[in-house]
RNA sequence: UGGGGCGUCGUCAAGUGGUAAGACACGAGGUUUUGGUCCUCGCAUUCGCGGGUUCGAAUCCUGCCGCCCCAACCA
């Protein structure tokens, strides 16, 4: 699991910070934020920003603010800043003191605002929506001033404070920056900084009827925290000019300096709050958490590690180009790290009852099991071993070509580490559908060798069926069926309908009494977790975090199961 | 009147004038009481395309092509 003191991170953005440094820029500071809106919850997106702001930061002796960009009230709720909260604890990101939020700065916000106007560069507008939209012209023509534009500045002020006293509509008013109309950028073209809305806000509550645009907030904020390297995604490439701006014309105590990386993309996953919350809103998913959502909770519900993501990010990089992570990767760094310290269990997922018509009625043995081959100080366990047992329904099939290693009619395979099993006669349904396996064993292959030197090609797992455990499993699979699920139309319309398969599983006794949280593999299944929010000590509900990889399934598929 | 970014293997991504790292995926073998793991081998004579400079170019110059972002009182 620590291959990965690895060569030292390097990317476009920590070899800036490293130059910086060597200048003796920012007096040798390192200041990074991750500044989330709360109005959704977080998703793996998000933890590349949080672990490069905060890896940024402990790699140069610097610190990490977690600030809230609460500007919009009518998205935000105390919800999602615990929900964040929580996801950035539980990554490991520790913002120590400092959790900040924009709306902690209204009052200044608000003074720079007047410092604009009295500086002639910013005026109060009455023009609408429609028509702010019709003056700011398009990307190919230039704007047109606003009537407003020369309004004197005592005029402006006044406006301004009676827009905040609540004396006028939502939408009669905002404030706007006096820079270009015909400027290139279109967010120089006298951009918005308040606008009018008589909302409760989630931690300000009824105290303004103004709140200040993103551009407004953002640059101040960071230079009020003393941010010294502002990292955030390439579409706010064209917000840098801006941020600029105003960091060169209003009294800000620090100059700090904003960078721009390539957002992260995942295939068959959709990463956008926005097209998140419409799952959740319309019921297609369970909630923000469902271990299907792409959302750090989705992750960790679903059995992702904290080191896991880390593994993960590490291994994407950091860059400019757009680009689309493959899904493989992040599931590879699970594996990765489970197959190191996740203890293997036998758990039947689809029970075919296995009679061994050889075996005495009431014997119970008890089978040593190693937990963990991969560690051997992980040790064995006693797992019981009686007359009646379950194996996975696509173990067995009354005929099959050699390729299939598994039980067939007249055929011999290894219980793992109990006997050697042949399979006598197969009791079928009204439909033909096996229903029990009569079975017979060979006692001198206890433990699972033969002493005759005979091979067989298959292990199975199994659990004893008196013992077995009954347990609800929750087999997860991609969320979209399509590796690019916005592609041509609506994202929906590419849900994969069998995302999730619920099986009644039958578990080996010795998982009785784990906790919620706990993480094991189903041998030859998978990896899976007990589920924090619906399992019961009594009822049991367990997560397929993710499959094992299966060339069994690859070579069936290419053979078209001939 | 457009501006700003970006193009290196199927997917990420190093490389910063000295002759294309690595990872995932994929393929072929081997080991294996998990068709898992592990091991070995293979996988860009070429860096969007064309010119040029140079002894030498993915790296410099130049022309073209392609993709992304910006015209919310969202962030």
């Amino acid at each position: 699991m620590s291959d990965d003191l690895e060569l030292e991170k390097s990317d476009f953005i920590r070899a800036q910070v490293k130059d910086d440094l060597a200048a003796g820029l920012n007096e040798g500071r390192v200041h990074t934020r991750f500044p989330p809106e709360p109005n959704g919850y977080l998703h793996v997106g998000h933890t590349k920003a949080i672990l490069l702001n905060y890896g940024v930061a402990q790699e140069f002796g610097g610190k990490f603010n977690l600030r809230f960009d609460d500007t919009n009230p009518e998205k935000e709720e105390t919800e999602y800043v615990d929900s964040i909260k929580a996801d950035l604890r539980w990554l490991g990101a520790d913002w120590e003191e400092r959790e900040f939020y924009a709306s902690d700065y209204f009052d200044t916000l608000y003074e720079w605002a007047v410092h604009l106007i009295n500086n002639d560069k910013a005026f109060v507008c009455s023009l609408n929506d429609e028509e702010i939209r019709q003056y700011r012209g398009t990307v190919k023509e230039a704007g047109r001033p606003s009537p407003d534009r020369d309004r004197p500045a005592a005029e402006s002020l006044d406006l301004f404070a009676r827009m905040k006293n609540g004396e006028f509509k939502e939408g009669q008013y905002t404030l706007r920056a006096k820079i270009d109309m015909s400027h290139a950028n279109m967010k120089m073209r006298d951009p918005l900084l308040y606008r009018i809305r008589k909302a409760h806000h989630h931690r300000t509550g009824d105290k303004w009827n103004i709140y200040p645009f993103y551009d407004f907030a953002h640059g101040q904020s960071d230079a009020i925290e003393g941010i010294t390297h502002s990292l955030c995604t390439l579409e706010f490439e064209v917000n840098r000019p801006l941020y600029d701006w105003f960091i060169e014309n209003l009294p800000v105590p620090y100059k700090p300096r904003q960078i721009e990386m390539a957002r992260l993309n995942l295939t068959y996953t959709v990463m956008s709050k926005r097209k998140l919350l419409r799952l959740v809103q319309e019921g297609l998913v369970e909630s923000w958490d469902d271990p299907r959502m792409p959302t750090i909770s989705g992750l960790r519900r679903l059995g992702y590690t904290p080191e896991s993501i880390k593994k993960f990010n590490g291994r994407i990089g950091v860059a400019k180009r757009d680009s689309t992570v493959d899904l493989d990767l992040l599931k590879w760094s699970i594996r990765e790290e489970l197959n190191q310290t996740a203890d293997r269990v036998m758990a039947v997922l689809k029970p075919l009852k296995v009679v061994i018509t050889n075996y005495p009625e009431d014997q119970v043995e008890e089978i040593e099991v190693a937990n963990n081959p991969e560690d051997e100080s992980a040790g064995t366990r006693l797992v019981p071993f009686s007359r009646e047992l379950y194996i996975e329904q696509e173990d067995f099939r009354e005929v099959a070509n050699r390729k299939f290693f598994r039980l067939k009619l007249g055929g011999e395979v290894r219980f793992k580490n109990a006997y050697f099993i042949k399979c006598e006669e197969v009791i079928k349904d009204d439909e033909g559908n096996p229903i029990e396996l009569r079975c017979t064993y060979d006692p001198a292959t206890r433990g699972g060798d033969s002493p005759d030197g005979r091979k067989v090609k298959g292990t199975l797992h199994w659990v004893s069926a008196a013992h077995a455990i009954d347990a609800e499993v929750r087999l997860y699979d991609n969320l979209f069926r399509e590796p690019f699920p916005e592609e041509g139309g609506d994202y929906i319309a590419n849900l994969n309908p069998d995302s999730l398969e619920v099986v009644q599983a039958k578990l080996e006794p010795g998982l009785a009494g784990k906790e919620v949280g706990f993480r094991c593999q189903f041998m030859r299944q998978g990896y899976f977790c007990i589920d924090s929010k619906d399992s019961t000590p009594d009822k049991m509900v367990w997560n397929r975090t993710t499959t094992l990889k299966d060339r069994w399934a690859k070579l069936e598929a290419k053979t078209g199961g001939k």
